[in-house]
Parts: C-alpha cells; structure tokens; sequence
DNA sequence: GCTTCCAAGCGAAACGTTTCGCTATGGCGA
DNA sequence: TCGCCATAGCGAAACGTTTCGCTTGGAAGC
C-alpha cells in the first residue's frame, strides 16, 4: 500500500485543478460569458449570473492568476529587497507594506540581499522575470555610480526605502536620520560630554552617511571640534563594533559616551564598555539608533533614536500604487521624522574624566 | 512638458520588453531553437548556441517566467503563512526559509496572518490564484475539525510549520516544545520555587498545548500537584499577560516564579511583576520561551527556552521541496531540540516567601 | 409588417512560452 | 551510387485567460 498504487507521485498532490472551460460547460454558457460575469466587465442577465456563480462554486474554480497575467500583461505581484528580515527594523517595514499591498490586492516576493550586491542583482533579475509589477528595494549601495547602472536594467516603477539614491529617478522613503543623530548627539553633549565616539556601520548606504552627518552638526553647533580618531565607519556587525569600540577604548583620553548608528552596533558597544571594566551609563553613556521594543527592557534601558518603520513600509507601497496607477509625475522624496527617546543609558560623564577632559580639550567644558 | 507629452503615464516605466521572438529575428533562427537552447532541453550546434546567447544580451531578453508558468503547468513560488514577521522567532524562520528556497530557485510569496483565521483563508485562497507550488504554513488553528477544512481545499504540498495538525497529512517542522517547557518549569523548582504561574498564548495551537503539557509534566515528576489557578491561557500579546500575571500576583498565596510561553508573554509578566513593586529575580523569578538575541541584553538577562528558528525555516524548505520532486510517502514529522539557557532573571525565591510557601503547601518545601 | 436598435451572448485571436512531430541535410555503409 | 539514419532546426499546437467584434433575437418606432 505504500509504494505500489503510487504510479506517480504527485497525482495525488497536485489535483487537477477546474478551469473556465469547466465552468462554462457545466452553466451551460460560452467562456467569455463566464469570464465577463466574474470580472463584471460587461452586462450579464441576473439569471444567468447566478447560473455562473453555481457552477464555480460546483466545479470549485480558483481564477488561474497566471494565465490572468499573462493574457492582461500585468501581474499584482511586489517585490521587497531588503537586507535582511531578521533586523527588526526591517521586520517592521516589512510587515507594513505587505499589510498594505494585501489590502490592495497585492502579493509580496521577499528577498533578502544581506547587504551583497551580487545577490541584490541576482534578486533583480529574478524580480525581472517574474514581471513583478512594482519593486521596494534597500540598495545595498547608494552611490550614484552604482545605482545609475540598476536604474537602466530596472523597467518597473521603484520605490527606495531606508537607503535614497541621489539622482535615480524613484521614489523613496526614509527617515530624517541626519537629524535624530543630531538630537541624540547634542543630547550627549547637554549631558557634559565632550569626548564622544562614534561607531557606524557601512558608509557606502545613505543613513550611516546621514547620520554622521548629524554627529558631525551637532558637535558644530556646540563648538566642538570634529575628531576622526573618535570615528570608526564600516561596522557591519555587532562583533565588528566590539572592536572598534574597543580600540577606542584603549585610547589615552578615551571617549565617555558613545552615538552607535544602528542596533547591532549598540549591542557591540556595550559588549566592547563591559568587557573593559565599564558600566553604562555610570562610566559611559551609549545612544542606539532604529529603535525596537526590545531597547526598553535593556539593561540599562537604552537611549534611542527610534525610525518609523511601519510607516515608512506603508508609504512606500502607497507610492508605489500610485506609480502603476500612471502617475509619471516628478520623484517623491517622503522623509519622515525620528523620535528621540532618553532612557537610561545616557548619563553625565563621570566626574573625576570630565576633569581630565576638560583640562585636554581646545574648550574647557563647564561643569553643568 | 509636464502634462502634454505625457499620452499615457505607464509608457515610461513599463518598458516593452524583449520576447522569445525578439531573439529569433535577432539570431535568424526559430522560437523553438532558442527555446532549446536557452533551455538546453535539445542538441544545439555551438556556433548557432553563441549566436543566440549573443542575441539574447544583445536585445536585453529575459525569459517571462508568466508565460513559461502557464506552458509548464507549474510555479517556482512557495507561499509562506505565517502569523507575524515582525515576532523575532518567525522571522528567523522566513530568512532561514527565504535563503533556502532562493538558493533552489524558488522565490517566496510573504503572508501574515496575524493569528486571524479570516485572513489566513483569505491568504491561502491568494496563494491558489498565484499557483505557487508549495506553502510553508503557521496555522492559527491546531484543531482537528479546523484543519480538516483547510485540507480539502488546499490542493499543493504543504510543510507546517511551528504549529501542527494531527491527522493532517502534511509534513511538519517544529520543536520539541513539551521538553522545553518541562526543563524551564524543572529549572525553577530545582532552584526552590514550589508555587510557578503559568502565562500561556493561545492554547487553540500546538506548541502552546504542549508547553503546557511540558509546564505539567515538569511539576508532576517533582510531586507537585498541579493547581489550575496558577494557571492563565490565550494571552494574546504583551499587555493581556500582563493583567493575567497581576491577577496572580494578586492571589493571597502568589507564585515566587512565572514559567511564560512567549517572548510577548514575558515581558507583560515582566511588567506586572514591576508596576507590583517586585523585582526580578530577587522576589520573582520569570523564564521565557523562543529565544532571540536580546534576550541576554535584557535588565535582568533572561533566562529562556531556545527555539532553533532557522533550523525549522530550513528543514521546511527541504521536505517542501522533496515533495515537489516527487516524494509521496508518509507525511514527515520533524522535530528539533530546544536549548535552555539559564541567565539572570531565574534564582531562588525569596526566604520568607519559601516559608510561606512552606507553611501553605500541601508538600514542605525543604530549604535547599 | 418592416426596419432599426440594443442588449446578451458567443467565437476566435492573442498573450509568450514549451514541446511534439516533422523536414531537410549530410555522412556513412553496402 | 543509392538508401538509410542520425541530427539540427523548424512549424504549429497548446497552456487558461481576456477582449474585440460579431451574431442573434426581440422590442420599439414608423
């Protein structure tokens, strides 16, 4: 019984499945009828409606959306690239726009780059030829030289999402992340820090440019001057920012807090505080970036910029729509803004090093 | 300009792609030639197989894997149902599942059901449409007569995943939920708890059925008997374990431990025990299940059960897959081993409390 | 009673592939 | 030299829809 009925497998699986044809036949009527009844593309008797409702239900038809999209040239299939799903900021942009697309009739391809290029254009190609009928994409790259080589081989409408592309003709979304790190950064400094480390991830994607860019101002405006040795870039794990911050740690005057630019990097940092002897925020003030529930039951409870990713998924796919419904109009630019959130993981800088501080830098802080 | 030229929108973007016929005209042979070779599915001279890979990048040909759908009767998506990306433990899974199907060349059709059986209908009658060839799927729904339904009107392979269905004849991929539970539950009375709340999810799927039989089992092996007002079901997120633990907490005789389901489910546990004046673990201790990397960062780090997320997104991918190539034995049942992982947020109870405890047990508690 | 018109329904082509069965070509053995 | 076979390449049908334009029949207008 179990090796000898089965002639082939997957008869049993795969059963054959009704089409219009059956339809048609068992109501009695051609298939265009059935067709222009389930489709209300043209009038149709309210008898013969019903008798065409019957029989689908009778044969149990299922529409064969391929076929659909084969005959209209048009498929309601999305693709979403991100880097990876497991970050859950991208958890959350990803929840909400395969919320919203399913809302209107559209279905999500997943794709995870993990920040390689060569995957994020095999997953291109893929996307190509599935005529998907729109993309969200994280580019793993947001230099003109890199994206003006996609915008050519892409003919979908785009919407970027987290990383903007300057010069590519999409729409994007994205948060205003030169200034949450602004705030996050002057924060520290209203706390009396003067030495303040910086740990990014990999610059060659618009927020981690963004963001330094935000360190950079908020020290400006305070008038303190930018130090690179106080900067490690290129982090691209959380093991990755366990070193850096290490190394900063072992400088003479070393910093006494630090801005990370996203969650892994936090979680290095504060590994890298705690290996040397360290506590935070007593010795060291760290601030995190992305934002996730999680940060609020850290120990310490983490100071954070948190992103809008539900939002930004949405509005994406809200642009998105609104391109394969013909708009040609000029690219949208949708920034949204950040939350600042003080936790405990931000404090003053302990007495005894805003001394040493204070007597090495340019400016002697004042004690606040 | 910007309305004039404009005929229709859609011109831009949807750029008229190159087809099969395209490359023939351009390598001066037939459709079927390039389709073999394209396909390798015949013999073809090596000067005519260049001839027509040249054409091919000459006019930019991707092949419409629409229409090679419709031809060959058969997808290369999988549906994956799951109740919400945006929890850490399903994420793991779906980049497990995602990187195992696209490495195979399947892509992948993202669903969240939010437990919502509605939706989870709605979805699977999506997938149907689309014809994807196999679904990975997290019902929301264990029960038998449930999924009876579900499976006559599912008519590809399905993996479960997660939550299983007994007497469905489908594949499943899940942990060993009962043993997990039954090694946390036995960790906290080998530290002296004797009276341990229980805050459980949903109990209508599996693995919540059988971390509670775990719960059970864990207490009966230590002589404890089993008192069903230490217990609370279907806390469907964060803020319904919270009343639920309050509500223990509240009894005149409360646990000094809370065994909890989920991660959601822990951190209302977490919260009730606080806005209680209580402390964790000094006063309460508290184990949490699934597991993801921030449970060791947390204020206090957590002691929980570990799920091996990506070993169960893989594994599913792989009896999916077998299926699609034929297999039709016996439905497999997969089960992996949790880790348990002991951390700060379990200890021993208080002295007074034990005493208590002691005095109002049925069994005296010896001080260990 | 004839024409005209309209609505309802139908037949057939087309979407871009794959694949089956056929043709043509050339090499080889007898 | 003839016939045969293997092989490279081709033509056309088919997958399940949508849609265009046609037919049909009955009602309305004269």
């Amino acid at each position: 019984m179990t090796g000898c009925t089965e002639i082939r497998g997957n008869e049993g699986w795969a059963a054959e499945m009704a089409t219009i044809r059956d339809v048609a036949r068992a109501a009695g009527v051609s298939i265009a009828t059935v067709s222009a009844t389930l489709n209300g593309t043209k009038n149709v008797s309210e008898e013969l409606r019903k008798r065409v409702l019957d029989a689908v239900g009778h044969v149990g038809y299922a529409p064969n959306g391929i076929a659909q999209s084969l005959k209209r040239g048009t498929t309601r299939l999305l693709g979403l690239i991100l880097p990876d799903i497991t970050n859950p900021y991208f958890a959350a942009l990803a929840r909400a726009a395969e919320s919203a697309a399913s809302a209107r009739g559209y279905t999500v391809l997943l794709c995870n780059t993990d920040e390689d290029a060569a995957k994020e254009s095999e997953y291109l190609r893929l996307m190509k030829t599935q005529r998907v009928a729109g993309l969200i994409l994280a580019l793993t790259e947001s230099a003109p030289e890199y994206t003006a080589g996609l915008v050519e081989m892409i003919a979908v409408p785009v919407v970027l999402v987290d990383r903007v592309a300057p010069g590519a003709p999409w729409d994007s979304v994205a948060s205003l992340n030169a200034d949450g790190a602004r705030r996050a950064v002057t924060h520290l400094i209203e706390r009396g820090h003067r030495r303040i480390g910086g740990v990014f991830g990999r610059d060659s994607v618009s927020p981690i440019q963004e963001r330094l860019a935000g360190y950079r101002t908020a020290l400006e405006a305070a008038s303190l001057s930018f130090d690179p040795g106080l900067v490690r870039l290129g982090c691209r794990d959380s093991e990755a920012a366990r070193k850096a911050a290490q190394a900063l740690l072992n400088l003479p005057d070393r910093p006494t807090a630090f801005f990370t630019s996203n969650n892994q990097v936090m979680l290095g940092v504060l590994q890298a505080v705690r290996n040397h002897g360290l506590a935070c925020p007593a010795d060291v003030s760290i601030t995190g970036f992305d934002g996730l529930s999680w940060a609020e039951v850290m120990n310490p409870p983490m100071t954070t910029v948190e992103q809008p990713a539900a939002m930004i998924g949405d509005q994406a796919v809200e642009l998105l729509l609104r391109r394969l419904e013909g708009a040609a109009d000029e690219p949208r630019h949708v920034r949204f803004p950040t939350e600042f959130l003080v936790r405990g993981s931000s404090a003053k800088p302990p007495p005894r090093l805003a001394q040493v501080v204070a007597g090495a830098g340019r400016r002697p802080a004042k004690p606040s």
